[in-house]
DNA sequence: ATGTATGCAAACCATTTGCAATGAC
DNA sequence: GTCATTGCAAATGGTTTGCATACAT
């Protein structure tokens, strides 16, 4: 058995852990659900996470995949990150090298960087929290659209200097 | 003058600033959207924000909140936040110590926390990438919580037990 | 004068909720 | 058999958008 498929047995057996404990029925469309995220490198969201499993015939409603979604935060196998924009996007939490995220606020795409983590330092002193997870969100603007500024910047430069030269200077 | 009184001023030299590079127009609701934002500590959402206005006999409409806010973001001089819920929450960019965030996945409970700031290796690492700003967020679970938590978990506990005893362990 | 910014209300859309039907236990 | 869970569709609510009006330039 390769990597993945035991790593998909050992989050299943965690969940299952779970709901056993906490009472909550093995329903066939949760473990499903599990398998497909587990299918997933790098983040995803609702939708494709629905047309995932649509495409291979799953019906799921929207109501359990968030449903199941909550459980799977609930129990640390999933992250969730809001970066920005109005949809949440999540990851497994299990197999996945802990990374900072580099997020454009302009054009809103989010990069992973690994390095170092949280300090000693830092996790002592936090006190009276229980850390599941963190992650570190680095806003700022991203190669491209540093390119796209500068031109915009040239060009309300051009626009500025006519208006001060000619007092006419107008363009978008 | 006081700190405050000159931190403001400073913003608004910032804002002014921008608004003139790019041919926005300063209207008196962007400054007194400035100046309320750079009046409060902490964390603000839009609702809070909009009747901190309304308060003083401010009328704003929301859509220039959004409006505006879009605008400080763009100039640094707001962070946004979205912690987990669905509102989006936002803090003043200057005059305001880096630090953490702690957020209770259970009750929603956002904690500050000072501390190490990302390392100068880290930093380093980030290359074709303007930062403007970060935060780590630190999610699990608060004390008040991990309390609650250790009560349910009793009583599930209990019923278990009762379960495997006698086969009718039924409580919520 | 010109066209950007405002205010209002309607539209949007991810997420949540209510409820009848299903199926895990 | 019981009641948690599902699926559907409607409701929710923060945010965005369209458009007529106001006002900064």
């Amino acid at each position: 058995m390769d990597a993945a498929q035991k790593l998909k047995q050992q989050v299943k057996k965690e969940f299952t852990e779970y709901l056993t404990l906490h009472k909550c029925r093995k329903t066939p469309e949760r473990f499903a659900i599990l398998d497909h995220i587990y299918s997933i490198r790098g983040h995803f969201d609702m939708e494709s996470l629905y047309n995932s499993m649509v495409d291979v015939n799953f019906r799921v409603s929207r109501a359990t995949l968030y449903n199941t979604i909550q459980l799977l935060l609930d129990c640390g196998l999933v992250m969730k990150h809001q970066f920005g924009g109005n949809i949440s996007k999540y990851e497994r939490a299990y197999g996945n090298e802990n990374h900072d995220h580099l997020i454009c606020t302009l054009c809103g795409e989010v990069r992973e960087m690994t390095g170092d983590q949280l300090t000693t330092v830092q996790l002592k002193n936090i006190r009276k929290f229980k850390v599941s997870y963190y992650s570190t969100y680095i806003y700022g603007t991203c190669s491209k659209c540093i390119h796209v500024k500068r031109m915009e910047m040239k060009k309300l430069e051009r626009g500025n200097q006519t208006k001060q030269n000619k007092s006419n200077g107008k363009q978008t």
